[in-house]
DNA sequence: TAATTCCTTACTAATTTACTAGGGATTATA
DNA sequence: TATAATCCCTAGTAAATTAGTAAGGAATTA
């Protein structure tokens, strides 16, 4: 398990693709124009979140991407171990001869601590981020990307 | 809040401190043999950690490291604090316009979620880690730090 | 005094993070 | 059919972080 800062571009994409799944495609230029991140960076994020399944890219105008699963089935663990690649535990890999060849007292802990944590940020799902009822005031109140594709067409085009 | 190597480092080592540390000071050295980082490393996420008040350095021979608080005091959450920069999550600072001046929604809920994780790891304190007995039961088995320190005395100095 | 340890600083190597650039594939719309 | 918008893919590079090396000083024990 490890956090970083690319996790947390991952997990907040996430986020907005859960907000605004009723509403269509998010693209990524929304999301990069958002998050001050650059757009070819959200790209290669974005193929590994596909890779695990977790999105689905939709091409051509008006596309985006969507959630490759229902909400509830998609986590924060999930998506961080999608893309931040977790750090290996066992640096004495028996060699070291540390502690007689035992495998160091603290690397057992530190794994009981990790597991931890995995299931900790495994029970906290994307459905979360969209049932709060506050997260869904603060959403309406906020020109969203997804109010941002409508406006990109005519009224005539949405009401048809 | 952010999870790094030097994070699990930095954990990995203080619980060393903790299990041991009624058995006096804890060197870098054995901590940097067991555990496999070089020694200057050690010392310098250790320099961070004492500025924290998290660890008292003891000079000369049989020095070494001891908490700096009773072990129930010194949280995960502290220990990471003090060694892994926490990463700046407001990167769309107004200036991006980003959902018409508005802070981003998932930076809020991103905001929310690192809270929550902080509380989790917050309330782990390193005496988890002395307390529970199949720990001990693997710490006594094992050819510890305590121990070698142990063996750097004559039998007669410990009686005494 | 000599050995052992912490303590500090400066520099460098390795790795990861983030970005840039270029192009291709697919698809909705005109 | 043409065009534009989007995903998709690869290669390279810049920036930041992680990790290590080196060198020495300060405190303390024996």
């Amino acid at each position: 398990m490890k956090l970083s800062t690319k996790g947390r571009y991952a997990v907040t994409a996430m986020m907005d693709l859960a907000i605004h799944d009723t509403d269509g495609p998010v693209t990524l230029s929304d999301i990069s124009n958002c998050q001050g991140i650059s757009l070819s960076y959200l790209e290669q994020l974005f193929a590994k979140l596909r890779q695990a399944g977790l999105v689905d890219g939709v091409r051509g105008p008006g596309g985006g991407y969507r959630l490759g699963k229902p909400p509830q089935l998609i986590s924060v663990a999930d998506i961080i171990m999608a893309v931040d690649e977790s750090i290996d535990s066992t640096r004495c890999k028996g060699n070291l001869d540390c502690n007689k060849g035992e495998r160091c007292l603290t690397h057992h802990l530190w794994n009981d601590l990790s597991d931890q944590l995995y299931d900790f940020l495994n029970e906290i799902t994307l459905s979360e981020f969209i049932k709060n009822p506050e997260v869904r005031k603060i959403s309406q109140r906020q020109d969203t990307t997804a109010s941002r594709i409508a406006n990109m067409f005519p009224p005539r085009s949405i009401a048809s």
